[in-house]
DNA sequence: TGTACATCAGTGAACGCGCGTTCACTGATGTAC
DNA sequence: TGTACATCAGTGAACGCGCGTTCACTGATGTAC
């Protein structure tokens, strides 16, 4: 079953985009290869025609997600209204119940932290050098506020985690309502 | 082997206490039951001697973490500055470097909002019955105050995920110092 | 243009391994007589 | 006081299962002649 020119490329951006989510939703660890490859209609040992190992996916459908988040947060207007919008959505209800949608940092940055060395290095330089966010909060002063930037989205990565490990949802409403008022709060500081 | 009144109960609150520490360490998915044990000097079927099942034992492991962090924190000062050496002790180089001793929100958040729907509430009744950080901070107005209590928590918690996740030590301890400040922010609104 | 061959994405079965859990058993100690 | 027995925390082996990975193979298509 020989396959076009761009057959092959497109199965790996389907891997990858897929594989993302699925991490987001079960974890890293919670999701097996057998489930990553079925969640695309192949079956497990076709994974290693596009990777050379799970890790090798995880580092790719990381930097995908990151890419994809970066993407969801250029799509706002370049001023203090944007901001604001970015962060209400982002603590939203409609994101806390949905882990495959959302930011695979509020889903993945605890794990990220326990992963090999190669993937916490892919993370990193994927982090420190997407400069959207920082640039647009600061543009004049780049390197203290690429700090400043990343800082806060760590903060409601935070925020939504907790959201989203509490039963209670009017309790979690409120937790999303005050991180809201937080990071409106550390926006102007 | 019978051994004497006190045995169990000792046995019991050592596999919670190393359990809580290994869980913080390699996560809960990445903690084998085999593993758990032999932490503890004991086979992996001795376990359930003590617990219905790992999961049982992940709830118990839980609470107790939380109670120690909660007797952490208690152990401050009962005034701002108080509060703001927990603050820069939670937020600090030595926490970020040593999971094992840290705090579980810090190692966990993230995975409990995908435990089991028993976890979670356990999870939930421990949070917001912990009424010591929210008296402490606002002592006239707990109800509010425990949202804002432990909204600020999940923020830190969410600062030392990153912290961790990166490889960039200056960049890490810079992202540290900007929570310590962003905290500091917060306590003053 | 038609035919023979090379390519290679994906298959299906199997690999060794560790997972969480069960079970019959052990044997030191507490208890009853 | 001495002896027989009950208790039960922990053992060691096994259970079925899913993990990540390997491998010989397939067969539709692109390419060469």
């Amino acid at each position: 079953m020989r396959y076009g020119k761009e057959h092959k490329g497109a199965t790996r951006r389907r891997i990858i985009e897929s594989a993302g989510r699925r991490f987001k939703k079960d974890g890293i660890d919670g999701s097996g290869v057998s489930t990553l490859m079925s969640d695309v209609g192949l079956t497990n040992a076709a994974l290693y025609a596009h990777f050379s190992s799970k890790e090798d996916l995880v580092a790719a459908a990381l930097i995908d997600q990151l890419r994809q988040q970066g993407e969801r947060f250029t799509a706002y207007t370049r001023d203090r209204a944007g901001l604001e919008q970015f962060i209400r959505d982002y603590l939203s209800v409609e994101q806390r119940d949905n882990r495959a949608d959302g930011c695979p940092c509020a889903a993945l940055l605890g794990e990220i932290g326990r992963c090999s060395v190669d993937t916490k290095q892919t993370f990193t330089d994927t982090m420190v050098n997407a400069d959207n966010i920082a640039s647009r909060m600061a543009p004049d002063d780049p390197p203290s506020a690429r700090v400043k930037a990343l800082t806060l989205f760590a903060m409601m990565a935070g925020t939504m985690q907790l959201a989203r490990a509490l039963m209670d949802r009017e309790f979690a409403d409120a937790v999303l309502a005050q991180g809201v008022q937080n990071a409106l709060v550390l926006l102007d500081t």
